[in-house]
DNA sequence: ACCGGTCCCTGTTAGC
DNA sequence: TGCTAACAGGGACCGG
């Protein structure tokens, strides 16, 4: 599934190959994978036909394209609108080449997006996913309560609406740790609900979560309110270094016309100490990884390197 | 305001 | 072999 190494590398891409195009005509196949559009997909294929794609930004695992009005026409109202996608665990953008788009279509073809002007000769920009639990929109932009820009890939200081609430993610120039580190000592809840909730940072996955809790030597329930500043940090730094290790690795693994978000990258292959791994040995002591039920999903940790903490001590 | 539980969706895999 | 059930998961949403 794309984490957010993953769609920091769609973003980049994207900003590359189809950012100055202009879009000349929208297919809608599947209704669901536009739900939250206001005015339903008539609505999203009538605000976004003619419009300019600007920009390529992304805060978390949300990434947006500001939209311009296309050369001749006049200038914007407000603060803009963007088209905005969330690749929920299985959605793609594919930038399609002329060459070899033709009648190509992918059995999970969503939404395609006609080009016209990309700075790659792109034809389409298509919306795949197989599981539908991404969705995109076209939505308004509103300000930055603080001013600075509303993520990365663009100075722009506005943010789409539903991202509005979203906290800064860990690569963003802005993110403060400081600030991120007291609020969630403030909260009452395990360490892990802490950093998967999106109020507080974005982009931190289940994957990421077991990742840095691994490497900071935390257990999932650790009470954020016990928990020392130190070893708060110690977590947000360590999910701020897997992040940044995977973006390395899956940057270079796509072809340049093809952006690609499938979950297969080369990080999934070699770089998990934690997650998924149970029964198999920590990388660091030997211990065999354990698997508990969490949140209705799985946690996995070292049961020694992370102990369990025990009720009213911690 | 905060917190935790449930649901959305589909393809793959495990188990009977 | 064929069926069912579990599983994957971010975020909207809702009730306490």
């Amino acid at each position: 599934m794309p984490e957010l190494p993953e769609v920091e590398t769609v973003r980049d891409g994207l900003d590359r190959l189809v950012v100055g195009a202009v879009v000349r005509d929208v297919e809608v196949f599947r209704d669901y994978s536009v739900r939250r559009q206001d005015g339903g997909p008539a609505g999203f294929v009538d605000q976004l036909r003619g419009r300019r794609l600007d920009a390529a930004v992304r805060r978390g695992k949300f990434l947006w394209l500001p939209l311009g009005a296309p050369a001749g026409a006049g200038a914007a109202s407000g603060d803009g609108a963007a088209l905005l996608a969330h690749l929920g665990m299985s959605g793609q953008l594919l930038v399609r080449d002329p060459g070899v788009a033709g009648d190509w279509a992918h059995p999970h073809l969503r939404v395609r997006l006609h080009l016209r002007g990309a700075p790659s000769g792109a034809e389409y920009l298509d919306f795949v996913d197989q599981r539908t639990f991404g969705h995109l929109s076209v939505v308004d932009l509103e300000p930055t309560p603080d001013g600075a820009a509303g993520g990365l890939g663009s100075d722009l200081p506005a943010v789409p609406e539903p991202v509005a609430h979203i906290g800064r993610d860990p690569l963003d120039p802005a993110f403060d740790a400081d600030a991120v580190v007291a609020a969630v000592r403030r909260r009452r809840t395990g360490i892990k609900r802490a950093l998967l909730d999106q109020g507080l940072l974005s982009g931190v996955g289940n994957i990421y979560a077991d990742e840095a809790l691994w490497r900071a030597r935390l257990h999932f329930a650790r009470a954020t309110d016990r928990l020392r500043p130190v070893e708060v940090r110690r977590a947000l730094d360590a999910a701020t270094e897997v992040m940044t290790e995977s973006l390395a690795q899956g940057g270079t693994s796509f072809d340049a016309l093809y952006v690609n978000v499938n979950g297969e990258s080369g990080y999934f292959a070699r770089g998990l100490a934690a997650y998924g791994r149970e029964g198999e040995p920590c990388p660091r002591c030997g211990t065999p990884i354990r698997r508990d039920a969490f949140m209705n999903r799985s946690s996995y940790t070292c049961p020694v390197c992370q102990p369990r903490p025990r009720a009213g001590r911690w």
